[in-house]
DNA sequence: CCCTGTGAACCTGTTCACAGCG
DNA sequence: CGCTGTGAACAGGTTCACAGGG
């Protein structure tokens, strides 16, 4: 526990900022500042300081923040320096469209492997890995230090996913089904519930009418 | 605008509170209270009280809120008391996994037709919609009077996109694609950010230990 | 003079606590 | 007596504003 109160919605701002000074190491820029990150965020520069704030000091007064190792700092932060191994669960569509989602890789996330109960989806390639029963769950865990979980199941079994993933030691689910998963309190769940965001934008179209 | 102050977390819990509710419906549960609502979604029952009070009074003192006027109430207020049409863009994998999520219409949206530009999608048929051309996007929001669409394209032409949807009178987007979009001030975005949200899992974890 | 880092002020959202109704 | 509805107290985050370094 090394968390000194830090903000919740800063660090989901941090991937934000990792995200846009990618793009401008990409566009081979070296250095920005406050102001400028904000911009392309439409948030204040006062945000963007304190949040980095809370992790050190990164910027040069005069100057403003030397992007190359500011993200390294950041992915430091985040943990993905270096790769972390997830698995999906469910294979499914959905769980086939994350299997084949180039985005994680690119950000330093490798997944290992995925799983199904069903036996027309089990030994079936997808990506490049091949879909195991959940049996073998514990073991690929352990195999490869699996931290990180994607849970792409129907509603009816999420719960019992959660409880195979819990004891196999995964330690952060992201979970698309939409329930309330009870977890051992080591466990951190992000839920992603599609249908719910969709009713968020319905309101903001309703109430503004 | 009809909006009187309400904390925007209020409208998102708004979401989970129906979801909940619709669970007890179908189990036949009658009525509910605000504590027995707050439990299941590990919340305070102060919690529910209060978001509940920003839309109106639906309870009764000492019994607690009747479940089914209170979810056609919630619906309404949502405006997915009434089908909402929507349009995914983009036909690669997560688009194709996002048509035939059935999620979505157990919720009040129709997704009344799908977009690509390649000319290898178009025409094919994915779920129950035949994939469109861009072109014909307007004609088709104007048909259906489609409010809400999903932008499940790469990073690169999430911003044309964009503009296409603005242009045709989409007020509600949901974006897949990790930038951040620029829009008419009538248009709601509303990122969903995957890989982002593995690194605040990875975060969390990094952080723990 | 430009831009960071950061206390202090401010604002938004959550929890408390209780009056009041069935 | 149980449970809602809601002001009041509190906590958490954001914005301000400015001291200080390059």
């Amino acid at each position: 526990m090394k968390n000194r109160s830090i903000p919740s919605p800063a660090v989901t701002r941090l991937s934000l900022y990792l995200r846009e000074l990618e793009h401008l190491q990409a566009a081979e820029v070296a250095k920005v500042s406050s102001s400028q990150l904000a911009g392309s965020l439409h948030i204040t520069d006062a945000q963007v300081r304190k949040d980095l704030g809370y992790f050190g000091q990164f910027g040069r007064p005069g100057v403003g923040y030397r992007v190359e190792p500011l993200i390294e700092a950041l992915r430091h932060i985040l943990g993905t320096d270096r790769t972390q191994n997830v698995v999906v669960i469910g294979a499914g569509d959905l769980g086939r469209a994350l299997l084949r989602y180039r985005g994680f890789h690119k950000k330093g996330f490798d997944i290992v492997a995925a799983f199904d109960i069903s036996a027309s989806k089990v030994g079936k390639q997808v990506g490049h890995v091949k879909v195991m029963d959940m049996s073998d769950l514990p073991a690929i865990a352990g195999k490869y230090d699996v931290k990180l979980a994607v849970i792409a199941v129907p509603t009816e079994s999420a719960q019992q996913v959660t409880d195979a993933l819990c004891s196999a030691g995964i330690k952060g689910i992201l979970n698309f089904a939409p329930a309330i998963l009870e977890t051992t309190p080591d466990v951190a769940v992000r839920p992603v519930d599609l249908a719910a965001s969709l009713e968020q934008l319905s309101f903001t179209i309703a109430s503004s009418e």
